[in-house]
DNA sequence: TTAAATATTTAGGATAAGCTAATAATTTTT
DNA sequence: AAAAATTATTAGCTTATCCTAAATATTTAA
């Protein structure tokens, strides 16, 4: 069907969607999954010829309806595998997403469905995303990730999910905690690093820490 | 570490190599595989330089200890993913190969470990086949398959993998069933399909069907 | 023991997916 | 609005893995 490139691809336009409104950037894709940007045009263009992405020289890239459904199943497949290496096999949450990358590309949809039903049809993911139906629906997020909010949006922090201690001391010395009004100020394409105010102080967050904090708008 | 294909030239080479005692060939490689010879050739000097093979020039190849100890560690992936799709998932054994091919080039050993034991360390997959521990190490197969005979070895029937009646109404017309004694007369190189003699009548029997029988030696 | 048949290897291409360096388009800054 | 900076694309290479066709070894048969 796909080829695991392919699969990558998709997946890393799916997210970075989530990000933007208009077209998803050739050097966003490149840092992403961390390939040079010409090999990114290269990909692209042949996931336009299959008609996976609406694709516009120098203006970036948007899944299609048939893209956006593929991008759903691998997604669905990752959060299922990372449900299913958490849940049954006792990997910690942090330890799951390599093998995950590799689990996602395995070809077989009862694989999919009985996999989904062993695990008992669950919603979230170990690391509180929520998990897509066979169709590609995903369930409401009563969490919200710091990380999926866009530039200008403002939050509250309600949680974390690292509760390591390296990391509750790095957002004490951010000044963030539960309750802490954010606002998004800037959110880098490079490396979705993010600028964020807090009480008129503006702070940077990588997109490893705005991955761990949860938020409601 | 390994790509797929070499992973899967190791499991090819391993498996032949079961059914001769000089070097496996280039041919029974390409037609296990599914490949040109020439593709082969040019694989077999790639793993003879890594040094997972030995390699003769026209004189086919074997596993190094490296390359065996590779070998083992896919099938023992292999054979446990089918004992999960088979034990967990309800698949029948005759529809997880596919999936298990995909499943046993995952990189992860702490998977494998987990996967073992949440499986509660089984002996033998679906096929009656054993199971190599983490070490390499085989349990003693207390049946052994047709097909794992060599040329001139003489077996009786002792059970049939397969039930489906089609399998069963074909063993009747070859005249086998339980207890019926079988001498190898001969191995085609090419499909791995015997020339078997059952009272003095010898019959030809494919690869497919000589996997599914089981005898005592 | 030579000729014929068969098996294996070599040579030369193809495709997928990556890379670097050079060029071109867009965006930002002055 | 032109110059500078940034971003994207193109051109040309590389590697892995496969292929076909031609050449070479080995094996079998006459």
């Amino acid at each position: 069907m796909f080829t695991q490139s392919e699969e990558n691809y998709l997946k890393a336009i799916f997210h970075l969607q989530q990000q933007t409104d208009d077209g998803v950037s050739t050097s966003s894709i490149s840092a992403h999954l961390d390939t040079k940007a010409a090999s990114v045009t290269e990909m692209v263009k042949r996931l336009a010829e299959k008609k996976l992405v609406d694709y516009q020289k120098y203006y970036g890239v948007q899944l299609t309806e048939t893209g956006k459904e593929h991008a759903l199943a691998v997604v669905r497949k990752h959060r299922l595998w990372e449900s299913f290496l958490v849940d049954r096999l006792h990997f910690n949450w942090d330890e799951v997403h390599e093998v995950a990358e590799q689990l996602e590309h395995i070809k077989s949809i009862k694989l999919v469905e009985e996999l989904d039903k062993f695990l008992g049809r669950p919603a979230y993911d170990p690391h509180g995303d929520p998990i897509p139906d066979a169709h590609g629906n995903m369930p409401e997020v009563p969490k919200k990730k710091l990380s999926q909010l866009r530039k200008g949006d403002r939050g509250t922090c309600k949680g974390f999910n690292d509760a390591s201690s390296s990391f509750l001391k790095y957002l004490a010395k951010q000044q963030i905690g539960l309750g802490t009004a954010v606002e998004v100020v800037n959110i880098e394409k490079f490396d979705e690093s993010m600028t964020v105010r807090i009480e008129d102080e503006e702070v940077q967050l990588s997109k490893t820490a705005t991955d761990n904090i949860y938020v409601d708008q």
